[in-house]
DNA sequence: ACCCAGGTGGCCC
DNA sequence: GGGCCACATGGG
């Protein structure tokens, strides 16, 4: 790991070349919440056909889920990939959510980590995931940190460990702790990534190019 | 015909 | 604690 000037001078570097990324991109936290679900190791392309589906059906609502048969829910999301434990696990969290909370507003008025312990002793619920919807739908400073995020560190030249909390706690604790930029940083690690971390030719043009430990190869 | 994608849980040692 | 594996669709 290395000093913290750099993750910032990174993100103000990262926003300078591409601008906010308005993330996540859904009408409302339960939206937020699907798609965390249905994105898990799946192109995001899927994940927006599986919510089209949801939404046209009139079943983008937490109790129509709780109530649907489970087939029906599995025919509905099932461009999004692994559908079968995708449904079930949404609809056990839909049905655990009413119950212990009746409402989406009223989960979030528990403390954020109890939060995130229930979120994670949900199964289909790991991390990634719960840190997803405490960031981006609770608006809880919570950083996400996914696959992306440890290529992209590591490329850079990190000394990153595979340990999920180490790294979150990595970021919480040299980054200014506001909502916003959490948001903001992990919505630009993931375009960075997806513009220069899987491609090689496109490096020449990389906004990171002077801090990246491949330049060495090139 | 491969490979990958905004992970997670189960099982093994 | 880490190393495999199944889970499944759609796009390059």
């Amino acid at each position: 790991m290395r000093k913290k000037e750099n993750l910032n001078e990174i993100y103000n570097i990262l926003y300078s070349h591409y601008g906010p990324r308005y993330w996540w991109p859904a009408d409302t936290p339960f939206e937020v919440i699907v798609g965390a679900i249905l994105t898990q190791n799946t192109n995001w392309k899927n994940v927006e056909k599986a919510i089209r589906n949801l939404k046209l059906a009139g079943y983008l609502d937490i109790r129509k889920i709780s109530k649907i048969r489970k087939d029906g829910l599995e025919e509905l999301i099932k461009p999004s990939g692994f559908y079968r434990q995708k449904a079930e696990r949404l609809q056990n969290f839909c049905r655990l959510l009413l119950n212990e909370y009746g409402s989406i507003e009223n989960m979030f008025r528990e403390r954020p980590g109890d939060l995130r312990n229930k979120l994670l002793s949900q199964k289909g619920i790991g991390p990634e995931t719960a840190d997803s919807i405490l960031l981006y739908a609770g608006n809880f400073p919570f950083f996400v940190i996914d696959s992306y995020t440890k290529r992209v560190f590591d490329r850079l030249g990190f000394r990153i460990n595979d340990n999920y909390e180490d790294i979150r706690n990595f970021f919480e604790s040299n980054i200014p702790k506001n909502v916003g930029i959490y948001k903001e940083y992990h919505a630009l690690i993931v375009e960075f990534a997806k513009d220069f971390c899987r491609k090689r030719p496109l490096c020449e043009k990389c906004p990171l190019k002077k801090k990246c430990s491949y330049n060495r190869f090139h």
